[in-house]
DNA sequence: CGGACAAGCTGA
DNA sequence: CAGCTTGTCCGG
């Protein structure tokens, strides 16, 4: 016996049902001479992009032992050896073709139990089955697994889990996760826990272990947690780790984006992890500060919830600039409270999610900015009319608030407010964006004044001293940054948004939800209120609902507006959505349009369609169904920008 | 994807 | 019509 056949469950059945049957009629068939006796069959699926196809092989009656479901091997496809993933045995292969036989078995790959979800995984977001496989399999190859150890019980076993569904439980921004996951880790089995950023993952997986449970991470320990399983711990791709006996999954802020798979497939780990309990009969939890909509409405029940106090001495203490009041004419990124805590003791992180110089509308008179009926966009000038980028919605230059005609132009950019700041605080400020480790330091001085000349960027840059700030070394007090910072830096006394309303009002229906994520990732940083921790929003939008969700400590208030939204709106979780862009897209949509169960709008001004559906199911079978035009387009299933 | 093959274009 | 590009088809 070579490979973890013995301890792999779906090796005594390692087909579907019906395709054993077929093998065992085959078997009978030529045990009475009717067919020829040509051995074991397997159909795979060639890890070639391009090639979204399966095909059948024969397997060499050495090899037969070795070969399940979800086994990777070596095959020759049109005169070249390429690797394939088994996707099942004993299929009755497609008549008229010589088959040819696999060349080798190189490795244990994702269990039959896996390859079913990537199928369903692969519909669901149509996409590629292939990129998926290559997630769910081991990063070196995989001769045998190691034998299971006898389960070493944990410590503090959690209630044997006959929790069904999908089950939401929130906890303040500040609170320690892990005594709730050590109730929530399965005595009997294994658990998976799912968490944004591999980082997290590592630092919990060491304090589980230290608590005595059996603790992998994910893909590292991809053989031993295949083998003998235990608490496994990754970022989004451990929802497809193989595992012996799975009892429990863990989403851990189940509302991060960055639990979705930016590229297509575009597959979102809280639904892969949603259905991968649903089929295996197991409880999924997730865990959030600020639950997204999609788990609420996955799960039946509403969420668990912190006791109030708790939850609001979880949040820091939250101050609102309503830049509006200012008096007319100011146009600066800094308000003057805003420019007395940069002087202040403390250190400081002023995060502009803007790289680049974007641009807003604001009335020269009121201060309100241009924005949409609604409120919950920003709209542009085009034409001498202001104009609701994606929509139709258009009027006249006027300010919806007082009528003034006036409308002046915030500009603003992370190099810009580094300048500025420098100059504010009299001292270096360091700036940390998302492109490459290596900061700008800006210092007082030339840079104001290049600034008021009113000169190009490269200019600032040039009359800006630039000092590399390497990543790991402690920062200026004083910090510009984007939403990179707020993942990098450890911690600050006080976190300013600049310029709040580019999230709020931000063209994506997810806007709101995502302006929130970011309040919470700075939460962290400073701390509760207890600590000291202190956000300070400057925003034209005070009243908005995630605003005020801050200030009040209230995730849970918040859920419910927007729940009404995106209800009244008919945006995701009530509905399904998927983009399609590229040269054929428009052929694409097209034979979409067919369909009545689902709406086609655009093409926006990019170009790109939005295909849009009651559910998830109806979307995936439309544009599964739907004809195909032969040029090139991309189909993204719940863009996360749309 | 990458090779095979057909159809279309170019140059002399 | 060789020599080349471009497009379409297909792999077990």
């Amino acid at each position: 016996m070579t490979s973890g056949q013995l301890f792999d469950p779906e090796s005594v059945s390692s087909t579907d049902s019906s395709s054993g049957a077929t093998a065992d009629r085959r078997r009978k068939r030529q045990r009475a001479g009717l067919v020829e006796p040509d051995g074991v069959t397997v159909r795979v699926r060639p890890d070639v992009s391009g090639i979204d196809k399966e095909f059948d092989y024969l397997v060499p009656e050495a090899l037969v032992d070795r070969v399940s479901v979800g086994s990777i091997v070596r095959v020759e496809l049109n005169r070249r050896s390429v690797a394939a993933w088994v996707m099942a045995v004993g299929a009755e292969p497609v008549a008229g073709i010589d088959l040819r036989p696999i060349t080798k078995v190189s490795s244990v790959g994702p269990s039959a139990e896996l390859i079913e979800l990537a199928r369903w995984a692969a519909w669901r977001w149509s996409g590629n089955i292939a990129s998926i496989l290559r997630t769910a399999s081991p990063p070196r190859m995989v001769h045998t697994l190691p034998p299971p150890t006898t389960r070493p019980g944990h410590p503090t076993g959690g209630e044997a889990s006959v929790a069904v569904g999908p089950l939401v439980t929130r906890l303040a921004p500040d609170e320690d996760v892990v005594p709730l996951l050590e109730t929530l880790v399965a005595p009997d089995g294994d658990t998976l826990v799912l968490t944004p950023r591999l980082g997290q993952a590592g630092a919990l997986a060491g304090r589980l272990r230290r608590s005595g449970f059996t603790t992998r991470l994910h893909p590292r320990d991809w053989p031993a947690t295949a083998g003998r399983g235990g608490v496994v711990f990754g970022a989004r791709s451990a929802v497809w780790a193989r595992v012996p006996e799975l009892r429990s999954i863990v989403v851990i802020d189940e509302h991060d984006d960055a639990l979705q798979e930016e590229r297509n497939p575009t597959w979102h780990a809280r639904d892969v992890a949603i259905e991968r309990a649903a089929r295996a009969g197991i409880a999924c939890h997730l865990v959030s500060p600020i639950p997204s909509l999609a788990a609420l409405a996955a799960a039946g029940d509403g969420p668990v919830t912190p006791p109030r106090a708790r939850e609001r001495a979880g949040w820091p203490v939250v101050e609102v600039v309503d830049r509006r009041n200012e008096e007319p004419g100011r146009t600066g990124l800094f308000s003057p409270r805003v420019a007395d805590i940069v002087r202040g003791p403390g250190s400081v992180l002023a995060v502009l999610n803007r790289k680049g110089r974007a641009t807003m509308l604001a009335c020269a008179l009121c201060g309100e900015l241009a924005r949409t009926e609604d409120g919950e966009r920003l709209m542009a000038e085009r034409n001498g009319r202001l104009v609701a980028p994606g929509t139709d919605e258009e009027r006249p230059v006027v300010c919806a608030v007082c009528g003034a005609t006036r409308l002046k132009r915030l500009r603003l950019g992370v190099t810009r407010a580094g300048e500025e700041l420098s100059a504010l605080a009299g001292e270096p400020v360091d700036e940390i964006t998302g492109t490459g480790a290596a900061a700008v330091e800006h210092r007082a001085g030339t840079a104001t004044d290049e600034h008021r000349a009113g000169t190009a960027t490269d200019e600032h840059r040039a009359g800006t001293a630039t000092v590399e700030h390497r990543a790991g070394t402690a920062p200026s007090r004083v910090v510009v940054g984007t939403e990179a910072a707020l993942h990098q830096l450890r911690r600050v006394d006080t976190v300013v948004f600049l310029d709040f309303d580019q999230e709020l009002l931000a063209p994506r229906y997810r806007a709101a939800e995502q302006a929130l994520a970011l309040l919470v990732l700075a939460a962290r940083l400073v701390g509760g209120r207890a600590e000291g921790g202190r956000l300070v929003i400057q925003t034209r939008s005070p009243q908005h609902r995630v605003v005020l969700a801050a200030v009040r400590a209230d995730p849970g208030r918040f859920s419910e507006q927007e729940r009404a939204l995106r209800q009244a709106m008919g945006w995701p979780p009530y509905a399904a959505l998927a983009e399609i862009s590229g040269r054929s897209a428009a052929e694409f949509a097209e034979s979409i349009r067919a369909f009545a169960s689902v709406t086609v709008l655009g093409p926006r001004d990019d170009g790109r369609y939005l295909v849009k559906a009651d559910d998830s199911n109806t979307l995936a079978e439309v544009l599964a169904t739907a004809q195909r035009p032969g040029g090139r387009f991309r189909v993204a299933v719940d863009p996360p920008r749309a």
